[in-house]
DNA sequence: TTGTACGCGTTATCAT
DNA sequence: ATGATAACGCGTACAA
């Protein structure tokens, strides 16, 4: 490998010489460091950045600790790490834990037993300290759902985003949690859908005490305050955020005495469970009842009819988790502005599963 | 921080000892480690890598260039990277070139006129760049469509393996192409249907100049010949991998004299657009016509019907492009039985679009 | 403006 | 079995 010397005895100069004008090329007169990058292109020098790591004792590096790389939200997260990274000249370290493939999906409250299970716990552990070990400057945590992932990592002393997930008691004095904003986005499914005329609007749940479904709950409910419309507990069900729960509170919801115009239904999933429900009654969706969804899963357009969902902004949670770490760990956080949880709004994505 | 210095004060010992404890246990006495592990325990030590890498000369450590992290295909095979690397006690380095931005959709060849746009060659050049003055062991290119990338990456000196896309003249002395077999997952579709009794089988194609297109095409007429099937001229219609073509293909495949009874689409896509072609004239699926998909979109079981459809090993490809990246790092694959391309069987997924 | 010398945290060699 | 010490490639006082 070419180093910072031979570079230096090709241009004639000496390695203080080459290294300012890598890191401070004012500091050097014009001619020599004409020279000097001459020879640096001459011999393809390549900076070590280990070595440089070890001496600033800062290797500009963010590590992304993935609870499932595969899970559909996380792939934009992360292309919004690399974004903000590239831009402030950081590099990525990555480690993928696959929650997925260890979580019990038949569990009531999977994500609280996938906490206390010992393998994954260590899983979490190792990945935390291997990334620690190459000395990353800051460590996001990417979750596979919004819940409260306190006291899953050890504690450590570099800034700490969480996103897709939040501490309320995180493991660093440094951190930060980035999300999307449920409410929002609820509100705003629920808005629409009395701007298109509907006053019954029925809502199918995620699990009972799921944070995401406490919160769009709240969004729901508040669309209709605000529009005084009344809050009919019949019209309220839960299910699990599967195909088959939608399929199965959608039949409870049609054989009402007064069926609702629209549902909203608490994700895509379970929204596709809903339309094979109307389906087999031979309610056409969206002429006999419309159907809102909720995430704007890649399936979502292609669905018969199309979703009418709501996007999650995940590229920019990516952007903005990765701009917060770089902050903090720059010291520029120091503003008291500075909030702990930071919600990005969600976005609308009009299909033709509404009327 | 701390470092093996203080652990070696904590234990009473030198620092060669606890770096001797810590890489080959076996050469010091068996109180001392003791002793040394607890220290290290009690101060929670953890070793610095970027020292290590340093003086090892050798980080341990996979660079990952993405042609983009959010392709349908990237997460999978990221996430068979990671478990390999995982077992294997590598560290991964992750850049993202974001190219689904960046090619133009309209565009007769499309990846040609990429790899000749002067603003991506010097993304790419960037990205390569980072990640070698990070010191990475061995580079992992991950392409977004089966194609050659020769001549993208500027020449190097480490491992290279090209996977989800393959070079011809790769940008190292010692490289590797990993894919999935267009040729056997086409034939697998194909051998299907006529399983399934149908002998009128038509094909919609991608872009005629795609390797794919090719592979899948050759596998297909086999499938026909081996089964001694007519190859009609008429059943073979290429389209763009886009969702209007494979409606605009279909509807010419409906209107033919004598019509196919099934169609080998080659991809989920185009499939989609079959389907919606087929809905619009009311010809139903799969009981008047067979679909056959390909690539297993995470769409594909809720599209109606479910598609049947060829699914990519890509989490093996992950796993097969980190193994042979190591094994080159570490002089394995000096024996000549290694092939400079590997290709990884396609396995089917059956749903309800073939009768 | 340019050069010399030191130290970052390791591992490995060579003594002891 | 254990310890002292020289590198690894770089950035930066400080000297010139």
């Amino acid at each position: 490998m070419v180093t910072i010397h031979d570079v230096a005895k090709r241009a004639g100069v000496s390695i203080a010489t080459v290294s300012n004008v890598i890191n401070n090329s004012n500091k050097v007169a014009k001619g020599t460091a004409e020279r000097v990058k001459k020879a640096i292109y001459e011999l393809n020098y390549i900076p070590n950045n280990v070595a440089k790591g070890l001496k600033m004792n800062s290797t500009r590096t963010i590590g992304i600790l993935a609870e499932d790389i595969s899970a559909f939200s996380s792939p934009d997260i992360i292309d919004g790490i690399c974004e903000q990274c590239e831009r402030s000249d950081y590099q990525i370290n990555l480690a993928n834990l696959r929650v997925n493939n260890k979580v019990n999906q038949n569990s009531e409250d999977m994500y609280r037993d996938l906490a206390e299970d010992k393998e994954f716990r260590k899983g979490i552990q190792d990945g935390q300290n291997t990334l620690l070990s190459a000395r990353i400057s800051a460590l996001i945590y990417i979750g596979v759902h919004p819940r409260d992932v306190s006291g899953l990592l050890p504690q450590i002393y570099i800034p700490m985003v969480y996103t897709y997930c939040y501490a309320k008691n995180p493991a660093s004095s440094k951190a930060q949690n980035i999300n999307y904003d449920d409410f929002q986005g609820a509100k705003l499914a629920v808005e629409y859908l009395i701007k298109r005329g509907h006053s019954k609007i029925a809502i199918i749940g995620g699990v009972i005490n799921s944070y995401s479904t406490h919160r769009r709950m709240m969004g729901y409910q508040t669309a209709l305050m605000e529009h005084s419309l009344p809050l009919r507990p019949e019209y309220i069900t839960t299910g699990n955020w599967m195909f088959e729960s939608g399929y199965e509170q959608m039949n409870k919801l049609i054989q009402l005495s007064d069926p609702p115009t629209a549902v909203f239904v608490m994700n895509d999933l379970m929204s596709y469970g809903a339309i094979a429900a109307c389906k087999e009654h031979n309610i056409n969706v969206p002429n006999d009842i419309s159907i809102h969804g909720y995430d704007n899963q890649e399936s979502a357009p292609f669905v018969t009819p199309p979703l009418t969902t709501i996007a999650l902004p995940l590229h920019r949670m990516g952007v903005m988790a990765a701009k917060s770490a770089i902050d903090m760990v720059e010291h520029r956080n120091m503003d008291q502005t500075t909030e702990a949880s930071v919600l990005i709004p969600c976005h609308h994505v009009i299909r033709s599963s509404v009327r």
